[in-house]
DNA sequence: TATGCGTGGGG
DNA sequence: TCCCCAAGCAT
């Protein structure tokens, strides 16, 4: 049977529970972030922001957002567009099967919820690219309802009350850390809660110099109280990231540039890129003009090595070597038969690109290397 | 600590 | 320069 002391534990995590909560809504309301584009906004910008939010922070996507929302207004504009068109308005953001699926879950709701965002949890949870805490996220925002989120600051937040020991990532810490968020969750005001959460992660519960001298909950943190606020969360283990090289072959026939399409759950998937070889190849004429005769059928005609830059993925560190190759082309359709695609510079920077190819095509604009 | 998937800012 | 990781999800 049940012990009066467990019905008193229960009675004291409830106390604090509404504590806690009430201190983050008190908080969230003087000193939360008010003004965000789509704070208040209907369910489709409050979707939206949430996937471009995922992993990105608020300053980068300010402008995405805006550019986005101004050109797909609604779902039904959204899907009604190519997939490419979405991309293009993603270029540069990152994650690209965010867009993917953004795009792909706004045909679903097309065609399964009469193009209206839905409002049961299992439904959003359900669309692609919407896992447990962007779903609880948007019901939350969009509709109110009770569900708990745990992104990168309530986690951070979290195993700072709680000190909370392990890498957060880890499935055993993750695990209590949800176990958390669902049990502080207040029965009302669980919109502004969550905003308060998020907040509090953001500008005062921060990675580093947390200011905890301000922070609404600071006489419950278990952390602060045992003076290793900052030991936490525990950071990952992270290995030397392993390092690749590519060439970018970037052909040009006058002002057009050869751009092919990758394909797949791969990396830059749906983005248009110059040709890669992944290994460094030998930047003279002779060589790139028996590479380019075999697999692009162009005369070569001049080969300029641009500088080398390095760019970082989150797994891997990827050398590029540039080239500047230009060719003559009798048919540039010809392209088409093998997914490849002339593109003028200008088309090329309104297209789906990623962020190191529209630098390199910006440097070729700029500098207007010679034929 | 499962791994792949981008990019840019901050320390 | 280098390493950290930011409103995570899919497989």
């Amino acid at each position: 049977m049940l012990g009066s002391s467990s019905v008193l534990v229960n009675n004291q995590e409830s106390l604090h529970s509404e504590w806690f909560a009430g201190r983050i809504i008190d908080w969230q309301q003087q000193y939360g972030r008010c003004g965000l584009p789509w704070q208040g906004a209907d369910a489709y910008r409050i979707w939206l922001s949430e996937i471009m939010l995922q992993q990105t922070r608020v300053a980068t996507v300010i402008p995405y957002y805006l550019r986005f929302v101004d050109r797909f207004p609604a779902i039904p504009v959204l899907a009604a567009e190519s997939e490419e068109m979405v991309l293009a308005y993603w270029s540069g953001l990152g994650y690209y099967s965010r867009a993917r699926n953004l795009h792909s879950a706004s045909r679903i709701i097309m065609q399964q919820h009469n193009g209206e965002f839905p409002h049961q949890f299992k439904d959003i949870l359900a669309l692609p690219g919407i896992g447990r805490s962007t779903a609880a996220a948007i019901s939350a925002f969009a509709f109110h309802e009770r569900c708990a989120i745990l992104d990168g600051n309530v986690k951070r937040l979290l195993a700072r009350y709680y000190a909370i020991d392990g890498y957060p990532g880890e499935q055993k810490i993750e695990a209590m850390l949800w176990e958390k968020a669902e049990a502080l969750l207040p029965e009302k005001n669980v919109a502004i809660y969550t905003q308060g959460m998020m907040d509090l992660g953001a500008t005062i519960c921060t990675r580093s110099k947390p200011e905890c001298c301000r922070c609404p909950v600071q006489a419950g943190c278990v952390a602060h109280r045992n003076g290793c606020v900052a030991l936490l969360p525990t950071p990952r283990l992270r290995k030397k990231l392993p390092e690749r090289k590519t060439t970018f072959l970037l052909l040009r026939n006058g002002s057009d540039i050869l751009l092919e399409k990758h394909t797949g759950r791969v990396i830059w998937g749906g983005l248009w890129c110059p040709p890669q070889l992944d290994i460094q190849i030998p930047g003279d004429i002779e060589s790139v003009r028996v590479y380019c005769r075999q697999f692009f059928n162009v005369e070569v005609i001049n080969v300029l090595a641009l500088p080398k830059f390095l760019h970082t993925f989150t797994h891997f560190k990827l050398h590029i070597f540039p080239l500047l190759i230009d060719v003559a082309v009798e048919d540039t359709l010809k392209a088409q038969e093998t997914g490849m695609a002339w593109m003028g510079l200008d088309d090329a920077q309104c297209a789906a690109i990623p962020s190191p190819v529209r630098k390199l095509l910006q440097e070729i604009q700029k500098n207007c290397w010679e034929s």
